[in-house]
DNA sequence: ACAATGTTACTGACCGGTACGTACTAATAC
DNA sequence: GTATTAGTACGTACCGGTCAGTAACATTGT
């Protein structure tokens, strides 16, 4: 006998959840700022001063569908297609395994995380504050694989990964069959020739 | 005794090209949709009526902007830092060598074709169209160029620098001093282990 | 004259954001 | 038990501002 339904678990979401879904969906396809609020509710199936109950502005909105990015994308990093890794190299090809094919598909639109940076360029904007505080955490997270691997340099290595990896989310949305094809080759290419007694 | 002064050289630019500069600098610095035509108007000191005698629309402009872009990308890619280069080798890494500082400086925004891809992306954009051909070269040159450095699949050494390069642009824009500063190391390591006998 | 440009004023659509009213639920009062 | 109250969760209708784009006309330089 339950004293109090505290969280109503199987119920009807509620317009804030619906909303972070719908704007997620949206921003991520379209852009942050391709997407206005209208579309945002209209599809969540709310109105507007529900969204500004439980968001203070549209960036504050960008901001926590940005947080939620994060949260997947470290999910899906650290257990690349649902399997854990205890071997850094392994870890690293099987992330970028499954992401390259992913990447030359039709209609995949890259890290919402980076196209977000591209498209709020001024440093005080909260999305994209997010989104450098992820890439900051990503770039030591690689470095510390790199080094986990016996890199020469685990600094470079680590870099040169995160390009790579970046290359792919980029040039994924400018093109299907895009260059991230060779991905996975040049990742090994790159691991082997830092490894490498030398 | 000249017929015709046919290019006004020194003379005062036209309305047209005093927005085809303005746009050019605040549609790379700020973005294409965060700039609206009376900024760029205003900047180039005419009025609006002058920017839709000489384009379109707005994103008529933009794909102008971006016909420019590549004009000037082209002539910093052949000849980096001023200087040509007979061996590819050379080229590439001449290349990636003046950007990477230019990366991991203060305010670095990246490649504007790439970020107008970003930006837009649906296909029928006249910008995004702008985008996806210039990259086509792009890739086919590079592809090219590892070709000419003897790389036993030059396709996929040709794909692993765009990957790199693309790295370099988009993570430059994310952050000072980032990983860009391992890019020129990065991009030897994927040659030399490339073409190396094997 | 005529071609290029500036001036002014305007449109309709859309933007992010809000004042205000309302339906429902739950606790309290009698 | 039922009326009252409070709090929550939501919608209707609207705000002022800005967006891209245009019409009509004046000014300038050659």
């Amino acid at each position: 006998m339950p004293k109090k339904a505290e969280k109503p678990e199987g119920a009807p979401l509620r317009a804030a959840d619906r909303i972070r879904a719908s704007a997620s969906e949206l921003f991520y396809r379209e852009g942050i700022r391709a997407v206005g609020v209208d579309e945002v509710v209209d599809r969540a199936g709310v109105t507007k001063p529900s969204l500004y109950r439980s968001f203070a502005s549209k960036d504050d909105l960008a901001a926590a569908y940005l947080r939620d990015y994060d949260l997947n994308f470290w999910e899906n990093f650290e257990r690349p297609g649902g399997k854990s890794y205890s071997n850094a190299r392994d870890h690293v090809l099987a992330y970028i395994g499954q992401l390259a094919p992913r990447a030359v598909a039709r209609g995949y639109r890259g890290c919402g995380l980076s196209n977000a940076a591209v498209e709020y360029p001024a440093r005080d904007n909260p999305a994209r504050q997010v989104a450098e505080a992820h890439k900051k955490v990503f770039r030591k997270r690689l470095r510390e694989l790199a080094s986990q691997m016996g890199a020469r340099q685990p600094n470079v290595l680590g870099d040169a990964l995160l390009l790579l990896i970046e290359g792919i989310y980029v040039t994924g949305q400018q093109s299907e069959d895009g260059p991230a094809q060779s991905a996975l080759a040049a990742a090994k290419l790159l691991i082997d020739a830092s490894v490498k007694a030398g």
